[in-house]
RNA sequence: GGAUGAAUAGCUCAACGGCAGAGCACUGGCUUGUUAAGCCAAUGGUUGAAAGUUCGAAUCUUUCUUCAUCCG
């Protein structure tokens, strides 16, 4: 039983894109590498058999307020951790509610002791301070587990952004304080990553980046990003962030995103990625394949019996047709929400597969070149 | 053959003498550390046909057509 190991493998001439390998005690993680998102325990409407089996997913992740909420600490603590309640034996990433402070911020309020949410399910009031983040992610289990951030919105203003930079900053010595005092609780090793802020003002970004890399954690995690910037804001602040974090050391874009968004910031040198647009995207009718964006609703589909995508190897692409997958997701049928959501799952990760061996042949930064025009083109 | 009722958007129905609407379906778009099998938008009409009453008719009257139910 061992902390988080990373071997970078190979490190890219004409670009920061790496391939390495993310070494925990639940298996091993070659990166770059997508996880899919299992808020509650469960990536909707994906069995863990699928997603070992059909997506090949390495790592996942589940949600620290959601878990909390339902199904609560005392039944993940009976059940020995979440690994054996849902029965995922791979790597477990646990988001730490930050997002939740952005996404649920209807219903949140933000003091320096911590956030008091509301909950979406019973309208009781939680108070989720950094001590008690780390206490819940203990006992969840997972091997990486986030610190406690706030998430701001954008556009923040300058000075807002700052408050929340000292106050994400302040949250993380204390997130630190009580991981590095209390035990790992299930006979195998928790991480702890710190997430970089600052909004998008390069000096509060440097500073973030900066205090992160202090901390000398096993990994470290950009976050703030992708909350509605434009493109190319959220690919500069990647870049200054990744020159500023330790090389040796796995990164981590939070929430990002699009298939373009992701071979970019590979290219600037992360290295781990998650994001709800496959399976959110693909229960709403968006494909994303190897040949461009389908959105299946359309009626030019209807009778269109070729396979969803053979320029992926993936049992379920090569099987169902467009025209099935369309009739199963406008009759709402349960089994189009999961060829959907295994589909998309399975294109992520064979991209970033794809991105690896490019990043190893050292042909990384023409294929991506080549192959973005083609993955954002509508079909 | 007779009686009664019905006919309005693709479907199911509102509006009952004063601007013809909704839900669903269809079509298009949105979704970035999941409050999302969600949300938004745009289409869509000689109100079964004809005539009449009226300032004004989907609405009242008459005839016809079609359908449903019941009775012979």
């Amino acid at each position: 039983m061992a902390i988080l190991q990373f071997d970078l493998q190979t490190t890219d001439i004409q670009s920061s894109a790496r391939a390495g390998k993310i070494t925990t005690d639940h298996g091993e993680i070659l990166t770059p590498i997508f996880m899919p998102v299992g808020t509650v325990g469960s990536v909707k409407a994906v069995s863990q058999q699928q997603l070992s089996q059909d997506v090949k997913a390495q790592v996942i992740l589940g949600n620290t307020y959601h878990l909390y909420l339902r199904p609560g600490l005392e039944t993940l603590e009976a059940a020995g951790g979440l690994h054996k309640f849902n029965g995922w034996h791979q790597p477990i990433l646990t988001d730490s509610g930050g997002y939740q402070v952005f996404s649920l911020a209807a219903n949140r309020k933000i003091t320096q002791e911590g956030v008091v949410f509301q909950s979406h399910i019973d309208g009781s009031k939680h108070l989720f301070t950094p001590e008690k983040v780390m206490d819940i992610q203990r006992t969840i289990g997972g091997d990486i587990i986030m610190a406690f951030d706030e998430c701001p919105p954008y556009p923040s203003d300058y000075n807002y952004a700052k408050k929340s930079m000292q106050l994400t900053h302040d949250w993380l010595n204390r997130c630190f304080t009580r991981f590095n005092s209390t035990p790992d609780r299930y006979g195998y090793t928790q991480n702890l990553f710190p997430i970089v802020q600052g909004s998008t003002f390069a000096d509060l970004r440097t500073a973030s980046a900066e205090f992160a890399a202090s901390k000398n954690a096993t990994g470290n995690a950009i976050g703030g990003l992708s909350v509605g910037e434009p493109e190319e804001m959220m690919y500069e602040y990647t870049a200054l962030c990744c020159n500023l974090l330790p090389v040796n050391k796995p990164r981590y874009l939070m929430g990002v995103g699009t298939p373009w968004n992701i071979l970019e910031s590979i290219a600037l040198g992360i290295d781990m990625f998650d994001c709800v647009m496959p399976t959110r995207n693909g229960r709403n009718a968006m494909l994303f394949t190897s040949k461009g964006i389908i959105n299946i609703d359309n009626k030019k589909w209807e009778k269109d019996f070729s396979v969803i995508d053979d320029g992926i190897p993936n049992e379920l692409s090569n099987y169902y047709s467009k025209a099935y997958l369309r009739h199963l997701l406008k009759a709402k049928e349960i089994l189009g929400l999961t060829i959907a959501s295994i589909h998309n799952l399975a294109f992520y990760l064979w991209l970033v597969g794809e991105a690896r061996n490019h990043i190893v042949q050292g042909d990384f930064v023409s294929w991506k070149n080549n192959i973005i025009p083609v993955l954002k083109q509508r079909l």
